[in-house]
DNA sequence: AATAAGATTTAGACTAGGCTAAATATTGTT
DNA sequence: AACAATATTTAGCCTAGTCTAAATCTTATT
């Protein structure tokens, strides 16, 4: 078993090999974890005794196939919880992500995959994320920023990108929820801005707002 | 906001003020918390110096005010998640304990309350052990030990003093659940067991079972 | 190729929580 | 009242995880 300290570094690893794949330097390991570099390489080192992951000094961070097995683990488990706290508990999708992060750490196979199956092996959590199932295989579908798409394309709202509370409001506001079509009417390439049909109305809406919104394109 | 050990210190000494009224002893936490005496030393200063308890040197230690209100909440939050377990993500009643431990510790009151509104406010735990409401306050009903009571009596098995997975799995195998009506047909004062009427049929229990079984006289 | 800027690691210190061994206080028994 | 047994506290050390400041490595620029 590890540590709640472990775990976190894990999953900030995990995040961020995304956006640095041939590693992740301490810096930016650092920065994702809130606190100092010569913290960030002591728990490397201690991550690299235990295997978790592949360190070379000076050259960044890679999981190592345990290590990856066990991110994805406490990522399900973060997300099957958010699933639980607005689903059954009348969170919003707003309120939930301190309360995961705690729940995510608990230790327990058997809850994990029952806390599944009561709520219907979910697919996605409030926010539109994937839910890897417990084999730690995601399904990944073909998602695009909203910002990315072509004027007259159409899709299903499907995620965000920024989770902040501040942007899940402007969307409850605006009666932007996942599962929503959306379609571009107009492009304004001055200011990026966009044009776009949801809930049968025409709505503005900034270049920020359409950086963070993922799409299912139709077709 | 109070660490997991703090927080586990301030419900084993809740639940040690039963027995030792005046004070609970170094020694006896020690022996709770499964630690050594100095630890605990060390550890009740630090409560003494939050004022959650009343400690003076050698003379053992006392809950304050805040402190019983803080045992108390973490008592019902792990009650309320035992119960979340056994009736919704079909755990048995010996196997719920160590996962409660973890999950007692989450910090949110919201989390709490919307749990126990879920599952319908319940008054007692899957071992029969009274849920403290929101307010802290224990329904108290008058349990006695079935050891206690006379020839020819009945009444409402209500709890186990014992949560050990054995006890459970030896209350499973004879089909004494609680909510379940006993009667005593019999005593017998050389070995002190007990010849009892359950389930239409007769039983016979040593005294070990007998003392560890909570039941509500009838009248 | 040299060097300055930036990134990373090392060294040494701190806190929470725990342990062992030694010192001290309390209690029970004569 | 004294002393032995037991309980409790103190002193000093340990680990996990963090920090600051100093040292060292890498990289970008000339």
């Amino acid at each position: 078993m590890f540590s709640l300290s472990e775990e976190n570094y894990l999953k900030a690893i995990f995040h961020l090999e995304r956006k640095y794949a041939g590693g992740v330097s301490t810096n930016a390991l650092a920065e994702e974890m809130e606190t100092k570099a010569s913290s960030v390489t002591d728990m490397v080192k201690k991550l690299s005794d235990k295997d978790l992951v592949k360190y070379r000094k000076y050259q960044g961070v890679q999981l190592s196939e345990q290590g990856k097995r066990t991110a994805i683990e406490v990522i399900r488990k973060h997300r099957l919880w958010e699933v639980f706290l607005v689903e059954k508990l009348n969170f919003s999708w707003d309120e939930v992500h301190d309360i995961a992060e705690q729940l995510e750490h608990i230790k327990s196979e058997k809850l994990t995959d029952e806390l599944d199956k009561f709520l219907g092996h979910p697919k996605r959590d409030p926010h539109g994320d994937p839910i890897p199932d417990a084999e730690g295989n995601f399904r990944i579908s073909n998602k695009m920023l909203l910002a990315d798409l072509e004027e007259g394309q159409s899709g299903i709202c499907v995620g965000v990108k920024d989770s902040s509370t501040e942007f899940l409001r402007y969307l409850d506001k605006n009666e932007i929820t996942l599962g929503k079509a959306i379609k571009i009417v107009q492009r304004e390439e001055y200011d990026e801005s966009l044009l776009i049909k949801i809930n049968d109305k025409d709505l503005r809406i900034s270049k920020t707002i359409s950086k963070n919104l993922f799409i299912k394109p139709n077709d």
